[in-house]
DNA sequence: GGTGATATGCAATAATATTGCATTATACAA
DNA sequence: TTGTATAATGCAATATTATTGCATATCACC
């Protein structure tokens, strides 16, 4: 898991002529490791707690990064962080996020119904394409 | 439309058995004026210019009230408030949110050909009801 | 008008995020 | 290798967004 993780990481970095740093992995991997978002601050706490320690100005800009090749989302709704769970796929990822307990269930748009292209147009928008969609939703357990 | 948006706001609060204090008119009249989405402090500084001064702490808790009203959206993506466009209907507010200027768009889950009941369904999930869905956008004036 | 419940003001502080600049690490050519 | 340009990180300060506890003021209702 992490191991495909990391290797897609050194793709995605090699893609966008951006250098796989000690940082960027230690980032990566901790948030990818998580089921639920987490955000900048309990990061650097949690890096803090394993002895490797960095800076929360150097940890927003690896958030940055990684949000920038969508190896990352961030949720706007939570100011939280959490790991794209299919990178690879080139579709409207949708983040379905419980709102008792936080939990992601990350989706796609045409698994959800829903069509991106249409709707907006019939109103003079285009959906911006490098985005991701997050839906308040509650999931079973908290239901 | 500011005497159509006092008297709704004198229903709702109403309805929820709440007081339509002269701060919480004013802050809504305030927003309700304006088509793009405003932060709580940048909207102190316009009631600070205006010589009616309210506390911060007011301010946000008057749109907390507000947005459990339905009366007010607050857009996640950007921490800003926006007037609900259509605070009488009882479908799934979507909020266009244009990535560029942020001028907003609302509209319908219907008319954006979005069914959020199937969706989620399809993955153990419910929509939470009582939730609006932000969707970023480019308008047409921006593209 | 008096009274209890609610809203607001005030001050402090928490939580989230960004910036400029010095230092360090990295890629890559010589 | 070593040197060098570029990019990343650390550090410190600060900006921005949001919340809390408690005192005071206002409101709804009797």
């Amino acid at each position: 898991m992490n191991r495909g993780l990391k290797s897609l990481a050194v793709e995605r970095c090699y893609e966008g002529g951006a250098s796989l740093t000690p940082q960027r992995l230690l980032i990566l991997k901790t948030i990818g490791r998580r089921k639920k978002p987490i955000s900048a601050y309990a990061l650097k706490d949690i890096l803090d707690e394993k002895g490797k320690p960095l800076n929360i100005a150097t940890i927003y800009r690896v958030l940055d990064f990684w949000c920038g090749l969508k190896m990352v989302h961030r949720l706007a709704a939570l100011n939280k962080y959490v790991c794209c769970a299919a990178p690879k796929e080139k579709h409207t990822h949708v983040i379905n996020c419980c709102q008792k307990c936080e939990t992601i269930y990350e989706s796609c748009n045409k698994e959800m119904g829903i069509d991106l292209s249409r709707g907006p147009e019939s109103l003079g928008l285009t959906f911006a394409g490098n985005s991701h969609l997050e839906i308040p939703v509650i999931c079973l357990s908290c239901s």
